[in-house]
DNA sequence: CTGGTAAAGTCAACATAGCTGACATAAAAA
DNA sequence: TTTTTATGTCAGCTATGTTGACTTTACCAG
């Protein structure tokens, strides 16, 4: 009775399977951040911090422009939490070696020890999650997850930067 | 060679996926309130006028004490919000009938409007997603999402108001 | 009836993290 | 040489969270 054109069944789509949909991702989101935010409060950071030292970590070198286009927010804001990052000696801005206008980022010794406590933390939940749903649900959230993307920012989590052009 | 007890293999739990999935989150997230929160900048609202709409659409009568717990914000915090939401005529706060130190919380007619444009736009990227998805990949989704939520708020997930107590 | 507790609301003050706009400097590119 | 780009900064504003203190009203147990 529900059935589309190839025959298969349609009510995952319903409206309240939808809605269903939303608040899972709005529950979720919080257990997803809980655990980080909790050991930031302790370093007396923020989640704006996490993000910074997320994407630098994943792509030591980056340029604050890249990080910009990545996180979305103005160079204002990011400033901000990256002098106090650079202030703390937790994330290192040197000077780039073909264009001399750009700053590559790197985590120091002591930024890789907060990033590690970070991502321990919430790889944790996540592994539990993970392990409970199954390798086939892994795959279906991941596959949902890409398709809600916007095709924009789906570029930074697609490829992880083509440093050499 | 990386598998577990029952012979199922465990290469979906690495390290490196799990970084995945927890990018997959943040990325997919910001699709997920992005139109929204285009609408909400229009109407010269925030998040948090949403969420407020989209717990009393769903759970009409709702309480505030209800609503606290859900949110999992300070009554300061709600109270700046809901009291817009009074004033402009989108919410409406009645004396509880049985108890009349609560106060019922409901969509007039004018914030069930808002909430249809702010739910509308949202389902309809979450209904593309699912859709380019299938089922499979959804209920996949679900199961994953529903494993990362503290308990705690698990509850106001499964279960929509028991309110016959 | 009284005293304690619970629900809601308020005032004040503060922090984080976003925003706009204007501007400065250095370096690359035209 | 002029223009553009990458970065950084100052100032001020907004939204949304926080603590702490206090009030009013109403329920409830003694």
């Amino acid at each position: 009775m529900a059935d589309g054109p190839g025959g298969e069944t349609l009510l995952f789509l319903t409206d309240e399977h939808l809605r269903k949909g939303i608040e899972a991702m709005f529950f979720a989101y919080r257990g997803f951040t809980k655990d980080p935010d909790r050991i930031l409060t302790e370093y007396g950071y923020g989640r704006a911090h996490h993000r910074a030292i997320h994407f630098i970590h994943r792509s030591p070198g980056t340029t604050v422009n890249n990080l910009l286009s990545i996180l979305g927010v103005t160079k204002q804001s990011l400033n901000r939490v990256l002098r106090t990052l650079i202030e703390d000696g937790l994330v290192e801005s040197r000077v780039g070696y073909r264009d001399r206008r750009e700053r590559n980022l790197f985590l120091t010794e002591k930024g890789e020890a907060l990033e590690g406590a970070l991502s321990d933390a919430q790889r944790a939940r996540m592994r539990l999650a993970f392990r409970n749903a199954g390798p086939e649900a892994v795959a279906g959230f991941r596959t949902v997850l890409e398709a809600m993307m916007d095709p924009e920012l789906r570029r930074h989590y697609d490829g992880v930067a083509e440093r050499g052009q």
